[in-house]
DNA sequence: TACTAAGCGAGACGGTACGTCGCGTCTTCTT
DNA sequence: AAGAAGACGCGACGTACCGTCTCGCTTAGTA
C-alpha cells in the first residue's frame, strides 16, 4: 500500500523488508480510526450500488463521521482513495481440493461465477473506466486479480506435471480461456449464453477443444 | 433508434414498417444539424479520452455550438444521449473469407484485437459502469456487440455444417471462449499473457483443447 | 450604482445622460427579484447585528432563497455586495424648518443622534475597516453621508447670508464640528460625555466658542 | 493587563501593588519569548494592513514561530488576543509646553493629525466593528484613548483656571469638539475639508465660535 | 403575406459537490 | 507542564455543472 502524504514527505512502499526507520514525523499522528472509517464508508457505498460518480467525497466524509480535510489529507484524488479501498479488499480465496484437475478447475470457475456477489466483484465495473487511465489503480486491481489467478495457475501446472494436461500447455492462455466466459457473463455481455453448468461446460470445452477430429 | 421527445409526445420505434403517419408536428422542425453536432461532440470527447463523469452536458453543448436546452429537448438524461451516441457508431464489420474456418476465426480474433483503436473500442471501458445499471444503454451496447459476434457465429455454424467442428459444439460458449482472451488483453487485465500471435493461439487452443489424451 | 458583470462586458455608469443603447445582452436577463432578495438579506442581517465576518455568502444566499452562483454572478467580492447594499439604503433626510438657524442645527444634530437606530447607522461600524481599504466602498458610503451633510451646509449658508453667522465662517469645518461629538458619542468613544441635551450644547458651543473674552 | 489562563486558574490584575505571591506553578514556566513573538506578530500584521478577518490565528502562529496551542493557552478568543495587542501599544504621548493654552491645543490637535501613522492609529479602523460588540476590547481601546485625551483635559482645565477659557466650559464637550474634525479627516470621512492648518483653524473656531454677534 | 407555434443560441436560475482554508481542540514527542 | 507540530471535526469559501427557465430570434406550415 502506498502512502500519499501532503506535508509530510513520506512515500514509503512496503517492498523493502528493512525499512530505513524514518525519523518519526512530528505532530499528532494520523488517526487509524479515521482511516478505517473512510475506507469502510467507501466500500459500503460501492457495495450498496452507489455509482462512482455519485460517490461524493462529501458523502463519504459524512458517512465516516469525518471532516473532508481528513480525506484530502490522506488521498490527493478520488482515484487514490478508490485504489486504497480496492487494495483493502481481501476476499477469501477458493482453495482447490488437489485431487482432480477437472474438479478443481470447475470449483474455481464456479467461485468466479459467484464473485459477482463479493465486494471485489461489485467494485469491478465501477472501476473499469478508471482502470484504463490510472496506472496505479490498475496495478492495485490487477494485484488483487492475480492473487486469484495464481490459484488457477497452480492447478494447471499440477495438471501438466502429473500428465493430465499437455506438456506444452500455455498456462496464461488457459487461464484467460477459463476465466473469460464466466467473467463476460458476469458483465452481462453474453446474454445468449446459457449459464446452466457453465463452469463445467467451460472447463470441459477448454480441456477437449471443439475440433471434430480428435 | 428511439426518439425521446419532451413536448411532443412521440415515442416512435422504427420497428413497425408502416408508421401511422403522425400529423406532422407544427412549428419549426428540429434541426438535424444540431442533432449531428451533439452526437459528434459526444463521440469526439469520448474518443479523446474524456471520462463519462467529466463529459458534462455543458461541455458537449459548447463544443457542439448548441444551447443546453437543445440537448435536453432531445434526450431526457445523459444516459439517453450516450445510448444514442453509442448506437450511432457503426464501425465496419470484418468479413471472413469463407474458405477455412480456422483462418476466418483468426481473422475475426485479430479484428477484435484491433478493436481497441475503433471508436466502439474506446467507448467500451467508459461505459462499463453505466452498462451495469442502465438497461437501455446495455441493450444499445449489446446490439452493437452482437452484430460483430453474429459474424463469428456464422463461421462456427458453417464449420459445424461442413464437419470441421464437432456437431455438438456449443456455439455461444465457443464465441465467448474465442473473444474472451483477446477482450481481456485489450482491457489490460491479462498482463502476463503474451500477445504475439495471440489470435492464432487462441483459435488453435479452442479448436484442440488442452487435455493430454486426445 | 455600478454594475459588476462577469461574462457580459457591461460596466455602465449612470453619469452620461444619453446612454448609447447597448445591444441588449443575449440570454435570459438577470432577475431583479433575486437581486432585491439578496440586497434585502444583507441589510436585514447587518441590521440584526451580524458581523461582517459572520455575514457569509452562504447565509445570504440561504436567507435570500438564492443560489450562491447568483450572488457571485453579480458581485465579484463581498465588498462589492456591501457597497451596493449600502448604496441602496436611502433613509429619509431630516428637513429643517428654515426659521431659526440654531433650531435647525439642533434638529439636525438630534437627527444624527438618532441615526444609530437607522439602517445606515448600524452599517457604519461594520464597514469601517473596509472603508479604509476599499475606495469604491468609501465612495459609496461618503455619497450617502454627504447627502445628509448637504442639509447642514444649506442651513449654515443660510445663516451666513442672513447675518446670523460670521461671513468668514468655514462651512466645512463647522459641519465637522457639529457632527463630530454626536458621531463620536454614537461610536461609544466618548463615554464621559453627558448626552443630555447634547445637541443643544454642541450647537451653542460651536456658535459662541469657549474663549473667555468675547 | 489581564492574564487569561486555562489550566492555571489565575486571573491576575496588575492593579494591586502587593500581589499575593501565587504558589509558583509547577512544570515548565510559560515562555515570555513566545508571548512577545505572538503580540509582535499580531501588531505587525495589523500595521501591514491585514484585515481583522484575515488575521488568522494560524497565520499569527506561523509568523511568530509558535504552535497554535500556545496561543490558545494564553488567550481564549481572538478578541482577547487583540485586546492585549492593543493594550501593549504605548505610543508616546505629546507633552504640551504649558505656556499658551492656544498653542498647547494646536500642538495636541497636530499630534492627533499625525496619529494616523502610529500603530494605534492604524489599529483603530480595524477594530471598529469589534469595539461595537466586545465590551472588553472597547474598554482596552478607550483606556488607551483616554490617556491621550487626559492631556487635553489638563490643558483645558488650566485654561479655565487661569481665566483664558470661560469658567463654565464643558470640558468633555470641548475635548470632543477639538478631536472630532481631525479624527474625522483621518478616517477620510470629510473629503471636502481643507486640511491646511486644520489644527489651528479647529482650535480658533472652537475658541471663538461662529456666531456673528460677539 | 401575415400569423403562429416550436426550435434555436444564450445564459440566468436554485441547487449540490468540489477541493481549500481556517477555526478551536486534540494528541503526539521534545524541552 | 509547556513547547512545536500537526491531525481532528466542522463549516464557509469561490467554482463548476446540474437540469430548468426565460429571453429575442429564426424557421417553418397555415391562414
Amino acid at each position: 500500500m502506498t502512502l500519499w502524504s501532503k506535508s509530510r514527505n513520506i512515500a514509503l512502499t512496503m517492498s523493502s523488508t528493512v525499512v530505513t526507520t524514518a525519523p518519526r514525523p512530528r505532530g499528532r499522528p494520523r488517526s487509524s480510526r479515521a482511516h478505517d472509517a473512510i475506507i469502510d464508508a467507501v466500500l459500503e457505498m460501492l457495495v450498496e450500488g452507489t455509482r462512482v460518480e455519485e460517490l461524493s467525497i462529501e458523502a463519504v466524509a459524512a458517512r465516516a463521521g469525518v471532516g473532508k480535510a481528513t480525506i484530502y489529507r490522506r488521498w490527493p484524488h478520488k482515484h487514490a482513495l478508490l485504489i486504497d479501498a480496492v487494495e483493502s479488499v481481501k476476499d477469501p480465496l477458493p482453495e482447490p481440493g488437489g485431487v482432480s484437475v477437472r474438479d478443481d478447475l470447475i470449483l474455481l470457475a464456479k467461485a468466479l461465477g459467484t464473485a459477482r456477489d463479493t465486494r471485489a466483484g461489485k467494485l469491478f465495473p465501477c472501476l473499469m473506466p478508471e482502470l484504463q487511465r490510472d496506472g496505479g489503480l490498475r496495478d492495485a486491481y490487477l494485484a488483487m486479480v492475480e492473487r486469484r489467478r495464481d490459484v488457477t495457475r497452480g492447478v494447471l501446472r499440477r495438471g501438466i506435471a502429473d500428465g493430465t494436461l499437455r506438456p506444452d500447455t500455455d498456462v496464461e492462455l488457459a487461464v484467460a480461456l477459463l476465466s473469460g466466459p464466466v467473467l463476460s457473463s458476469l458483465l452481462g455481455s453474453l446474454p445468449r449464453l446459457d449459464t446452466t453448468d457453465l463452469a463445467e461446460r467451460v472447463v470441459d470445452t477448454v480441456l477437449s477443444g471443439i475440433a471434430a477430429e480428435r
